[in-house]
RNA sequence: GGGGAGAUACUCAAGCGGCCAACGAGGACAGACUGUAAAUCUGUUGGUUCAUACCUUCGCAGGUUCGAAUCCUGCUCUCCCCA
């Protein structure tokens, strides 16, 4: 199966320009995929445009990540309705460090069509402002830039040179991997085709090569809701800004629909693969095989073997049907992982000499609810755990109940939970 | 500038002298059911030593009254109509 038909069945081809079947015949393409350094860490919407570079790989071509620390300064229009800030040069440099080493994980940097990463600054850097508008500017009229969707969309409120101008820096990208690096290709979101256009366009007035581009279609919940966002932000593929554990429990939440699309887009398994794990869905949707395959495969893929595992303990241990002696067996640190975000309250441990009321605990010690009435109704309603096991209102915390012999667990409901931690 | 309407808890919105901690809807939280889903049903959604009690709340500040979210005065803000 070749790259197109491979990304086809995968549903990952949003838009593809007509000929670029034929250059892919012949193995060792090279192409390419611009990330941009907005963050030290790309999240979890860059995932498909990280896998189609991967499946170009596979596929027996020559993967370019393109880093844009030249167009990251410029900042691209596409998809905003305003203006944005400029980053300064540390911060993209320290973005651009934490972006190649998640682009590492993903791409092969062996062999024969091994990847590479590139830095557009790398040859922006020396380019002067009249070189760049002799050279580029000349070949693209401004008609032809006004007609893109990134600049028209912008017409009624306004839209600076800088941002203006980004499609032909973009475009100049292309131009130089073309001539350098004999680079045919580039990919990207579906609201990149009008930068990715206006590269092929410009290879062809400059040099009269082909060029061509290829597009991904933006991922959507089949509940309309955001791709990659919880309440919490951005699911970051950074183990220190989403969890491992968030991140394996993001994808296990998908819905059904959801998961069968998703299956195909991040992960590798094949059409048959694929298929007969649906079948299985099918058959006992309440075991939701198809969403925890989903997800150990991604939190496999992105933060590795170990971590994988925490997760799983984890969410067997949150989720499943535990008790006190088996929260005891979380190791520290993936306690601390799991319980990431959650409220936490440091408590005496001199308090626990008499004991403390469950009432105490939540409201006056912990803070964790504002007033006694309201812990009071939670707890007749059966809604406070203490370490999983539900507790009544006579219930006394003493320090039998730590665990790691400082942290007592506190359930609100199924979904809140509170740390105590005594020193 | 003239005339009119309004401001109530997270939001919308009743209430127009005592039976008002304030109807109802949405939202939120919880319980049941379930697949850590959706839908559904139920409960809760000012505070207190848990109570047929007390305290604080209906734009702000005063006043009338045994008693005010409700009546009066002033102030602030919002909306509508006319010029």
């Amino acid at each position: 199966m070749n790259f197109i038909e491979e990304l086809r069945w995968r549903g990952m081809v949003h838009d593809l320009m007509p000929g670029i079947e034929n250059v892919l015949k012949n193995p060792g393409c090279a192409g390419y995929i611009g990330f941009d350094p907005t963050a030290d860490s790309l999240h979890i919407g860059s995932l498909v445009q990280i896998m189609t570079l991967v499946h170009f790989q596979r596929a027996g071509h020559k993967p370019i990540a393109l880093l844009g620390g030249a167009t990251g300064m410029v900042g691209d229009p596409s998809g905003k309705s305003q203006e944005r800030n400029l980053l300064d040069q540390d911060t993209l440099a320290k973005n651009i460090e934490g972006v190649q080493r998640q682009l590492e994980h993903f791409l092969d940097f062996s062999g024969p069509n091994a990847a590479e990463i590139v830095n557009n600054y790398d040859w922006f850097e020396n380019l002067s402002f009249i070189d760049f508008i002799r050279d580029v500017g000349k070949h693209i009229t401004i008609n032809y830039m006004l007609a893109k969707d990134s600049v028209k969309s912008r017409m009624e409120n306004g839209m600076s040179f800088t941002e203006f101008s980004y499609q032909l820096v973009q475009g100049y990208d292309f131009y130089h991997l073309n001539q350098n690096k004999n680079c045919q290709i580039q990919m990207g979101g579906s609201d990149q085709w009008g930068n990715i256009v206006t590269g092929t366009e410009l290879i062809r007035r400059k040099s009269g090569g082909e060029a061509y581009a290829l597009t991904t279609p933006l991922i959507k919940k089949a509940d309309g809701g955001k791709f990659g966002k919880t309440e919490e932000g951005n699911v970051w593929l950074a183990k220190e800004r989403t969890s491992p554990y968030k991140f394996y429990q993001y994808w296990l939440n998908t819905s059904d629909e959801d998961a069968a699309t998703y299956l195909k887009i991040f992960t590798l398994l094949d059409e048959q693969t694929i298929a007969q794990l649906l079948r299985q869905h099918l058959e006992a949707p309440h075991l939701r095989l198809a969403q925890k395959t989903l997800a150990a495969d991604i939190t496999q893929r992105v933060h590795g073997t170990e971590e994988l595992n925490n997760a799983l303990l984890a969410t067997d241990i949150l989720f499943g049907k535990a008790t006190a002696e088996a929260l005891g067996t979380l190791k520290e640190e993936v306690f601390l992982q799991v319980f990431e975000g959650v409220p936490q309250a440091q408590i005496s441990s001199d308090l626990l000499h008499k004991g403390i009321s469950i009432v105490d605990l939540l409201v006056a010690e912990g803070k964790f609810l504002s007033s006694n009435g309201e812990a009071r109704r939670e707890i007749k309603a059966n809604a406070i755990t203490v370490n999983k096991v539900r507790v009544d209102e006579q219930f006394i915390l003493t320090s039998e109940h730590l665990l790691n012999e400082r942290y007592v667990l506190i359930g609100k409901g199924k979904k809140n939970n509170f740390i105590a931690v005594f020193n």
